[in-house]
DNA sequence: CGTTCGTACTATAACGTTTTAGCGGTATCC
DNA sequence: GGATACCGCTAAAACGTTATAGTACGAACG
């Protein structure tokens, strides 16, 4: 079961099939072939439902009209979302997308980059580990077009499309402030990559702001790799070992969702024994009860900007490097109005 | 920025580049390759780092070693967490994952079947959507291996891997009756596929075995291209109109999710006021106050055995269709105990 | 009338691999 | 001593494209 091949057409059109490519490429007018071949391959390829086999084409050329996508991991609500927005904005361009999760292990991410380099996608959208950043200049290097996501290596020069991490956790901290809160911890990942460092930053200046002296006791940071009984038990752990404590801001939407099942079984009153607000939208903070106020990212933004800023590079690359940190918003939720 | 090829090997060696290709693919035993250059091929091509351009490879062999995944929406949290184990069962294989969602759309499906086959994948886990029998049909008579999930086409033979629709909303409907609900109705989406109809008469009949006779107005069915308000709007009413309903089944985990919403915002409470189970588990119904009891899919198991019936085909392909049908876990929470 | 030019195509090579057929040489057999 | 068999390897073709160089033909030019 053979597909049709520019051959077949050739044939049937009594031409070469280098005249086929021809046409079937746009390049008729400049390759001079006549409007009445031109209007019979075009039909006949029509009508044997020719579709170009993208293998041989990509060997040729060296395109193969396919991107790389690694997240974190594409279960999460977050990387999911994320991963059909590409999916949507990458088809628009004729491209498909694979995929991979790395767990946020730098190991794991090596891997994919190895195996999508070797499958030869034209460009990457990448969320990047920790230690990345040499793998991703190499690539860049190789001429391949990438565009980071999430978070970037800031001492090195990349495309990036991120948030405004800073401000999003100074804007969530400040609005605790407001709200009457006064002993507010965060809980945060143990990973120093700058978008956590920015939350963190955030936070910090926001207390600041408002006169609260730091309290490193008030700030913890978990791994990413705990179970959810792991993460369940750190929480509430420390939760309770904070005396005074009547506020939380947890930095991703992970951390929220355990975060909230922690202060449940401790059988705290979200909103008024503790307020809580958290990074990252999710339908569970909405529909909790109370709901959850939380910092949401603009998903469909960021996928537009991530694939418009590969397609443009893999048709045109420049040396400049496009970088986008997008504005969050801070929905405001009854977890954090109770005090 | 080329890569290396058995060419550069083959140079490097002293020898052809037929002879690496057959060292390299474990041929050397029975191509009798001598020890000695056997050796020296495997030692350069380790030095080189050379990685087999898997382009090249699928032209000439016709695998790709890439399958194809379609699924109804990847941001849907049963699907992405489906796609994760599909990408770390077929990563063990050696193979990558290109994916798309239907959203339920016969027609985006038989865009993602043509794309995915002039692509070339070797195989395909498909969710498939109503009407979608012919082109399976065609792709199967191409000889493509391919296994669906969630759902199947009674009357055409296929591998499958779905569960037990039908006994799953029995033992949720026949659990609400246990509990003292009585006037119990069922949500459910238009779809006439075979795991919806086998969702609706596991309720149908489990409200018969207890003696409950059948009331079509209990029976509501909702389209899937609904927005979120669209969907709330329509539970809202249907809830509302039924006078003396105690209790309701949501067939997907989607609309158990707009059900909770559309119930809190009647200002009902959940459990006493009206019992709620939903089909699927989802971290908001576990997490939700009171928690939702919900017929849980067991998503590991449906994505190991997807992987690996479409693997068996790839190497072996058999004229028996292997058909599994996993069974459901009913997981009981507060929803529907406080009759 | 020989040269140049333009038109409308085509032959061929190349991308990197795998596969088939085969080659030159030595050893074995009857 | 001619056929046969094995050994260790290789040449060449093929997969389906695209890009480069070129060709055959007629028209225009000087």
């Amino acid at each position: 079961m053979k597909g049709i091949s520019i051959k077949d057409i050739a044939k049937q059109a009594g031409v070469s099939p280098t005249t086929v490519s021809f046409v079937l490429n746009g390049k008729a007018k400049e390759k001079r072939i006549s409007d009445q071949v031109s209007k019979k391959i075009q039909k006949i390829a029509g009508k044997l439902k020719y579709k170009p086999n993208q293998l041989a084409r990509g060997l040729r050329t060296g395109k193969t009209k396919t991107i790389g996508l690694i997240v974190e991991d594409i279960a999460n609500n977050f990387f999911a979302t994320l991963a059909k927005v590409v999916e949507d904005e990458a088809d628009k361009y004729g491209y498909k997308v694979l995929y991979g999760s790395t767990e946020d292990n730098t190991e794991k991410a090596k891997g994919l980059l190895e195996v999508l380099k070797y499958r030869q996608v034209d460009g990457y959208i990448i969320t990047p580990t920790k230690n990345l950043d040499k793998e991703i200049e190499q690539l860049q290097g190789a001429g391949k077009p990438i565009v980071l996501m999430d978070r970037y290596f800031p001492q090195m020069p990349s495309h990036y499309v991120v948030v405004d991490n800073y401000k999003g956790a100074y804007t969530a901290t400040e609005h605790l402030v407001n709200q009457g809160y006064s002993k507010i911890a965060i809980v945060t990942t143990t990973s120093d990559q700058v978008q956590m460092k920015d939350r963190l930053q955030g936070y910090n200046d926001a207390l600041k702001a408002a006169g609260i002296t730091a309290n490193k006791a008030l700030v913890k940071k978990l791994p990413f790799d705990l179970d959810r009984e792991g993460f369940n038990d750190e929480i509430k752990k420390f939760l309770t070992a904070s005396k005074g404590l009547d506020a939380v801001f947890f930095a991703t939407n992970y951390l929220g969702i355990y975060g909230i099942e922690s202060i449940r079984s401790l059988g705290w009153t979200i909103g008024s024994d503790i307020g809580v607000v958290s990074f990252d939208d999710h339908d569970i903070f909405r529909l909790h009860s109370p709901a959850i106020t939380c910092v949401a990212q603009p998903l469909r933004q960021i996928g537009e900007n991530l694939v418009s800023i590969l397609m443009k590079e893999l048709n045109q690359p420049t040396t400049d490097m496009q970088q986008v940190v997008l504005p969050l918003d801070l929905i405001i939720r009854p977890s954090s109005l109770h005090k």
